[in-house]
DNA sequence: GTCCAGGCTCTTT
DNA sequence: AAAGAGCATGGA
């Protein structure tokens, strides 16, 4: 599967703090995901996926949100502030992928007070330990996200081996739960918060990550410590006035100009 | 050694 | 309603 996208970064989109499935390899990224694997390249501005286990390829185009303009998203964003603008110019290859739910509620609620390299290690151990096998590339096993039944029987000491830290019990309730992450995508912005808000570990940001990555609500704007730094910093907001200030401003593309800033602020060395 | 990381829960005012 | 303590773990 080959296409080409001027809003499409591969290097962007992995180090954009949204995906924790993309190993980087010599010739791009493996992604694991939709109980898949594939090899992603990119030579300029043309972009090449090659499957390595049985897959669709309709579900890559949905998961890529290829379907999407970003062009004209980042027009209705521009012109706000100038530290947008900027940030939307050095990544202007960043998308927000359709994850899927149930991956990206246990996901965040590792991700909380910690930091991307030791979110990263935590997913992976558990996908190697109970996920099943997609393939093997240049002598590395790669193993899907397992799902709510094979982590049945893991009890919170087992969780903690695996590197999730305190948030052994949060991540043990959850699947000894009865949360159906697929009966959501119908709700309300409203309605999914409040019951994603019901769960043990999942506070205002880890909701709002999940709605955004895992049920595609790009209207919310996740504040973790990188927004208050730049809403403080570089647009001169009150600490107290965080909250209120993003909700009216970034619009309905809120998510897509939180993904933008949240790269250039790391990324970008300052 | 202290501070921080894509914060949250629980307790105390 | 609001503020504070405590929380696992590794890197800077």
């Amino acid at each position: 599967m080959k296409f080409k996208n001027v809003h499409f970064n591969i290097h962007e989109i992995a180090n954009s703090g949204q995906v924790f499935r993309w190993y980087p390899v010599d010739e791009g990224y493996i992604i694991i995901a939709n109980h898949s694997a594939v090899l992603i390249k990119q030579k300029l501005d043309e972009i090449t996926l090659e499957f390595l286990s049985e897959t669709k390829e309709n579900i890559w185009i949905e998961y890529l949100d290829l379907d999407h303009n970003y062009g004209e998203m980042i027009t209705t964003l521009r012109g706000k502030h100038p530290y947008l603008d900027d940030a939307m110019t050095f990544g202007k290859g960043i998308r927000i992928l359709k994850q899927d739910p149930y991956e990206m509620i246990l996901t965040y609620i590792i991700s909380a007070n910690n930091n991307i390299k030791r979110i990263t290690a935590a997913v992976t151990a558990i996908s190697e330990a109970y996920g099943d096998f997609l393939c093997i590339y240049n002598g590395i096993k790669y193993y899907d996200f397992p799902s709510k039944s094979q982590l049945a029987s893991v009890d919170i000491d087992t969780f903690r081996t695996l590197g999730v830290g305190y948030r052994d019990k949060y991540l043990f309730e959850f699947i000894q739960g009865d949360f159906k992450p697929d009966n959501q995508i119908k709700l309300s912005d409203n309605e999914l918060k409040s019951n994603l808000l019901r769960l043990k570990g999942v506070g205002e940001k880890v909701a709002n990550c999940i709605m955004l990555f895992g049920y595609y609500r790009v209207n919310q704007f996740p504040i973790d410590t990188w927004m208050k730094k730049i809403l403080i910093q570089d647009f001169d907001v009150a600490e107290k006035e965080i909250h209120n200030f993003v909700k009216t401003y970034f619009t309905e593309y809120g998510g897509v100009a939180q993904q933008y800033l949240f790269y250039y602020k790391r990324l970008r060395n300052n």
